[in-house]
DNA sequence: TACTAAATCAGACAAATGTCGGGTATACTT
DNA sequence: AAGTATACCCGACATTTGTCTGATTTAGTA
């Protein structure tokens, strides 16, 4: 035997790297890989790094191995071009364009939305720009949020001074915003994106 | 028969999602879903839309559906903190970090590169971005490249003037840097990333 | 009505696939 | 020497899965 302990390290580079590229291997798969002559030596390396936790596995069915904790398993959410009023949903519902992200949104669901205007450009997000938004009626001071103002999605930077909520534009050529009704938060950004290049590709 | 035109749309709608999700279904599952009795329904649905192009399938291979042009098929390009001297390869090699993207590189490989300084704050790159970069050893003028300058990986904008390659800042407090031996370019920022809150996740 | 095309169903087969029981060899420990 | 753990192998079985042939139903049309 030349080369033993390096062995599990193999299988799960191999399963690894089959997983980020869209496509967990079956067990046969691992066995011819690796070049072992029985179907058994590649279960048993499987069997051992799912329960030393490098890999998970969702039932028997084929090709059900994953990485742990979500990881790696890309999600996509959609890309909205505008939102208006309280549509969000629908807005959602109709799009048809997606980009990847590998943000774990947990409970709450996740958007992209192009940012229109220069109103945030001290704080590097041009027009263009694509925010990934995680959606929450609340934020906290100082997070950079998308919030509905005159019926429109605007993207600006949470301020709370004495109890009172402001939306501050981070480019000195805009004013604070002091919304008089009780402001609507679609929620936090978690994500600002530029495409350099080529188009999103709708999904 | 109440809901006949709806069919194969609701079947893609099926696909898709499941794609989307990481594990794109087996025929069975597709006919389960949709209720068919017969597994040759849901292969029919299937085959109609490889044939008008809305869905692609690898070989005869189970859960062999994807989305047509590597779409949807997010991947992974590894996060790399620093890149020195002529280590790119070693350097991808060792990382353990990856950051999911829906870029499509073609034949060149793609990594990502956590930004240094903020000798482009003026283009919307502020310290501790993520670019991401395409492979390649050219670049157009114009284009926003990570190119080796002393040995290490610098963000900078290309200029060719009168034949002459500069590396633009885009800060007005940075020179212009003029490379005296001819220049090494490591690839192209095709995407610029900005992760507000959660760390990158090591995949 | 007769014809045609599409959609669905029925049944089946071969290959792929997950899983299992048991065997062999090597190294290490007691 | 005996025991033990690990890695690997052999053969096999039940499902799962992709695929095929042919029949039935339905809708539209000449």
């Amino acid at each position: 035997m030349v080369r033993k302990g390096g062995t599990r390290e193999r299988v799960y580079e191999y399963v690894r790297k089959r997983i980020l590229e869209g496509t967990p291997p079956t067990v046969r798969e691992v066995q011819r890989e690796l070049g072992f002559r029985a179907v058994q030596s590649a279960q048993e390396h499987l069997d051992a790094l799912v329960a030393s936790g490098r890999l998970e596995k969702v039932g028997r069915v084929s090709r059900g191995y994953r990485l742990p904790g979500s990881i790696g398993t890309a999600s996509f959410v959609p890309l909205l071009g505008s939102v208006q009023a309280g549509e969000l949903s629908e807005a959602i519902e109709n799009l048809d364009a997606y980009v990847a992200v590998d943000h774990d949104f947990g409970d709450r669901r996740g958007f992209a939305l192009r940012v229109r205007g220069d109103s945030m450009i001290d704080a590097g997000i041009l027009p263009g720009d694509i925010v990934i938004v995680c959606e929450q009626p609340h934020a906290e001071n100082g997070e950079v949020v998308v919030a509905l103002v005159d019926d429109e999605a605007t993207v600006k930077r949470l301020r709370i001074r004495d109890g009172r909520v402001e939306l501050h534009p981070e480019n000195r050529s805009y004013p604070v915003i002091v919304p008089a009704d009780p402001l609507r938060i679609l929620g936090r950004v978690v994500e600002v994106r530029r495409y350099l290049e080529s188009d999103i590709r709708p999904v």
